[in-house]
RNA sequence: CGGGGUGUAGCGUAGUUUGGUAGCGCGCUUGGUUUGGGACCAAGAGGUCGGGAGUUCAAAUCUCCCCACCCCGACCA
C-alpha cells in the first residue's frame, strides 16, 4: 500500500480534548476520528489494527473449538423481558421503538439472544459441548464516556458463549477460554495478568478479568510476590495481619470536642492520634435499611463486599440530609456509641476493629469526638466481616507473602454463568438418561478496541506509539530521502515489491514531503520497522533499517532486506 | 446524576476582566527555491466567535436559557 492512496491525517499537535494518552496518540497518528461522546471513526488505519486483533482473537477461538456466528444487534425487548433484564438493565440500555410501537433494545451484550438460539435450535447432549462466538458492535450509554476507546458508548467486541451439559463441561470450557485468552493477549505482547474478579450482577461463582497492566488503568489489581496469586482488588480478601495492637489498658470514655474535624485526617491530627486509632463510620441505605459500616480509619470501605454479604440489591451512601434531619446524626461526627439510641441500623465492624483499644470514633454531635472508645463496653456490633480494601503490604491470602498493587485495564473477562439464562429462558437439553435439564452457560468477552487502545497505553514513548509487531497496522514503512530523485525512487520502489512479494505488511511513503516529516509520522504511528532509500543506497547498494521499540540501526545489502525484515520480525512476535 | 472546566478557521490558541465589529502559529491552495528529523520566500483561501433570546447606538466580550465536549465523583458483565 502507498500513502498516497491512504488517508492517514496526522495531528501535529494534542486535540485538547484527549487526555488519556491512548486518546491523544490515536487521534494524532491518524487512527481514529471523534464523532460523539464514546463514538468514534476507526480510519483505515485503526481499522488495520483492529482487524489484526480480531485476526488474532478468530484464530484463537478456532483452535479452542470456537464457531463464529453473527447476531444481530437490534434485539426484541420480549427476550430480554424473558430473563428478566428488561427493567433490571436501566438506563445503560439504549432502547428504541420501531413504527409499530414495539420495543427493542439495541445489544449491550448478547446473552439473551444466544440463549434464544440455542432453545431453538439444540436439544440433545450430544450436541455439547458447544462454543459460540461473534465479533460485533455492542453498545452502551454509559453515563460517562471517557479515556477515548477505552470507555466508549459503541466499541466491538468478542464475546463466545459456552453450552455444556454439566459442570465438568463448563469446567473444560472455562479452561479452555482461559488459556485462548492466554495466548491472544500474549500474541499481542501485551504485559498482562489474568486476575480473579467478582462476577458481578452477571451471576456466578468463578471469574477471571484480563487485565493490562498500566498505570492509566481504571482497575487496581492484588497480586502476591511469593506465590500465583492475582485478583481484582474487589475481590481481594483481607486476612488480619497478625500484628495486633500492643496490650494497652482500657482508659473511662471520655467525649473531646473536634470543631470543623470531619475527615478521619482532620480527626486525628486535632486528636494528635494515628489515623488507624479512628473508628471510620460510613452509613449506607442498603435496600432502604440504614446499615453501618466501620473501618480502621486508614481503610477503605470496599462496598462490593458489603454489598454481598448484605445480598442487597441496591447499596448508597445514606443522604446527609436525611441522616441529621431523621435521625440526629451529623456528617463526619456520627459514629457506633449510642448509635442504636439514635437510629434502627444493624452495625458491621470489618474485623480490624475488633484489635483497636482506646480508639477514637464520632459521638453523634456536631464538632464532637469519643475518645477511649472500646468494642463490647462503649458499642456492640451486628458482625464482624471483611469489609475493606485490601492495601500494598497486606498479606497475601494464599500464602501470606505481602501483597503488591497495580493498575490494569481490563481487556477480557470471562465467567461461569451456570444455569441463570438457560432457566430463566428455558434452554433445555435431553441428557443420557432422557432426562430434560437446563444446559450449562459460560460467557467470555473480550474488548477488541479497549485492546487497541490499551496496547497504546503501554506500548508508546514521547515519540509516539511503538506497535507490537502482531497488531501494528503495517510491520514496515519504507520511504526514499528525495521522492524526487529518480535513482532513489527506483530504488524505493524495487524493495517495496520485493516485500511485498516476501508477505511483508508494507506501506510505502511516497509522498514528496521532506524526510523530517516522514520520519515524525513515521516514529508517531509507529511501525516496527522503517526502511529508508538514501544516497547510501544508490553508490554502495546498502540499505538502512532502524527499529522503532529499540532505536537501533543497521544497514543490509539490498539482496538480503526482505529475508533480514522477515526473519527479524518473525523473531519479534 | 452531583461538582469543576472549556467551546473563537481542519488542529493549537490570543482577544472576554474594562463592549467599538476577530488576530497569531501549524495545516490548506498557487508560484518559486529546497530535500537525512515537522524547510524558506511570495501571494491567497478559509470564521453564523457552540445555539437561541435579551441589554446596548454597538456584543466573541454583559445577562438569561439551552446544547456539546472534557475532568473528578457516583455508576458499570
Amino acid at each position: 500500500m502507498r500513502v498516497s492512496k491512504m488517508l492517514i491525517p496526522t495531528l501535529r499537535e494534542v486535540p485538547a480534548e484527549a487526555d488519556a494518552i491512548s486518546h491523544q496518540l490515536l487521534l494524532r497518528s491518524g487512527m481514529v476520528r471523534k464523532v460523539a461522546a464514546g463514538v468514534y471513526t476507526l480510519l483505515p488505519l485503526g481499522n488495520k489494527v483492529v482487524k489484526k486483533i480480531e485476526n488474532i482473537v478468530r484464530e484463537e477461538m478456532n483452535k479452542a473449538g470456537g464457531v463464529e456466528l453473527q447476531l444481530p444487534i437490534i434485539q426484541p425487548a420480549e427476550l430480554w423481558q424473558e430473563s428478566g433484564r428488561w427493567d433490571v438493565y436501566g438506563p445503560e440500555m439504549y432502547r428504541l421503538k420501531d413504527r409499530h410501537g414495539r420495543d427493542f433494545c439495541l445489544g449491550p451484550t448478547h446473552e439473551e439472544l444466544i440463549t434464544d438460539l440455542f432453545r431453538q435450535e439444540v436439544k440433545s447432549y450430544r450436541q455439547l459441548p458447544l462454543l459460540l462466538y461473534q465479533v460485533h458492535n455492542k453498545y452502551r450509554d454509559e453515563r460517562r464516556p471517557r479515556f477515548g476507546l477505552l470507555r466508549g458508548r459503541e466499541f466491538i467486541m468478542k464475546d463466545l458463549y459456552s453450552f455444556d451439559k454439566d459442570e465438568d463441561g463448563l469446567e473444560e470450557s472455562y479452561h479452555k477460554m482461559y488459556d485462548a485468552y492466554n495466548n491472544i493477549f500474549s500474541r499481542c505482547s501485551l504485559d498482562f495478568r489474568a486476575v480473579e474478579a467478582d462476577s458481578g450482577a452477571i451471576g456466578g461463582d468463578v471469574s477471571h478479568e484480563f487485565m493490562v497492566i498500566a498505570d492509566t488503568g481504571e482497575d487496581e489489581i492484588t497480586f502476591c510476590s511469593g506465590c500465583d496469586y492475582a485478583a481484582n482488588i474487589d475481590k481481594t480478601p483481607c486476612h488480619s495481619s497478625g500484628e495486633d495492637a500492643a496490650v494497652e489498658e482500657e482508659r473511662p470514655l471520655e467525649k473531646k470536642e473536634t470543631p470543623e474535624a470531619r475527615t478521619v485526617q482532620d480527626v486525628a491530627s486535632y486528636l494528635g492520634v494515628d489515623a488507624a486509632k479512628v473508628i471510620k463510620s460510613l452509613f449506607y441505605n442498603a435496600d432502604g435499611k440504614l446499615v453501618v459500616v466501620l473501618v480502621r480509619g486508614d481503610r477503605l470501605v470496599n462496598e462490593i463486599k458489603v454489598k454481598n454479604y448484605l445480598e442487597c440489591s441496591m447499596l448508597e451512601p445514606a443522604d446527609p440530609d436525611e441522616m441529621r434531619n431523621k435521625y440526629g446524626l451529623p456528617m463526619g461526627f456520627a459514629g457506633p456509641v449510642h448509635l442504636r439510641e439514635k437510629a434502627d441500623v444493624t452495625i458491621l465492624a470489618d474485623t480490624e476493629i475488633d484489635n483497636l483499644t482506646n480508639a477514637v470514633a464520632g459521638a453523634n454531635k456536631n464538632g464532637y469526638h469519643f475518645v477511649n472508645v472500646n468494642l463490647g463496653r462503649d458499642f456492640q456490633i451486628d458482625n464482624y466481616g471483611d469489609f475493606r480494601f485490601a492495601q500494598v503490604g497486606d498479606v497475601c491470602p494464599c500464602c501470606g507473602a505481602p501483597l503488591q498493587v497495580q493498575h490494569g485495564i481490563e481487556v477480557g473477562h470471562i465467567f461461569k454463568l451456570g444455569t441463570k439464562y438457560s432457566e430463566a429462558m428455558e434452554a433445555t437439553i435431553i441428557d443420557e438418561k432422557g432426562k430434560e435439564a437446563p444446559v450449562i452457560m459460560g460467557c467470555y468477552g473480550i474488548g477488541v478496541t479497549r485492546t487497541m487502545a490499551a496496547a497504546v497505553e503501554q506500548c508508546h514513548d514521547q515519540d509516539g506509539i511503538i506497535w507490537p509487531s502482531a497488531i501494528s497496522p503495517f510491520e514496515v514503512v519504507i520511504m526514499a530521502v528525495n521522492q524526487r530523485d529518480e535513482p532513489q525512487v527506483n530504488c524505493a520502489t524495487e524493495i517495496y515489491q520485493q516485500l511485498v512479494a516476501a508477505g511483508i505488511d508494507v506501506l510505502y511513503d511516497d509522498r514528496r514531503e521532506r524526510p523530517g516529516v516522514k520520519f515524525k509520522d513515521a516514529d508517531l504511528i509507529g511501525y516496527p520497522a522503517r526502511v529508508v532509500i538514501g544516497k547510501k543506497a544508490i553508490t554502495e547498494g546498502l540499505i538502512e533499517v532502524k527499529w522503532r521499540s529499540t532505536g537501533e540501526m543497521s544497514f543490509q545489502e539490498k539482496g538480503n532486506i526482505a529475508t533480514y525484515l522477515k526473519d527479524a520480525l518473525a523473531s519479534m512476535m
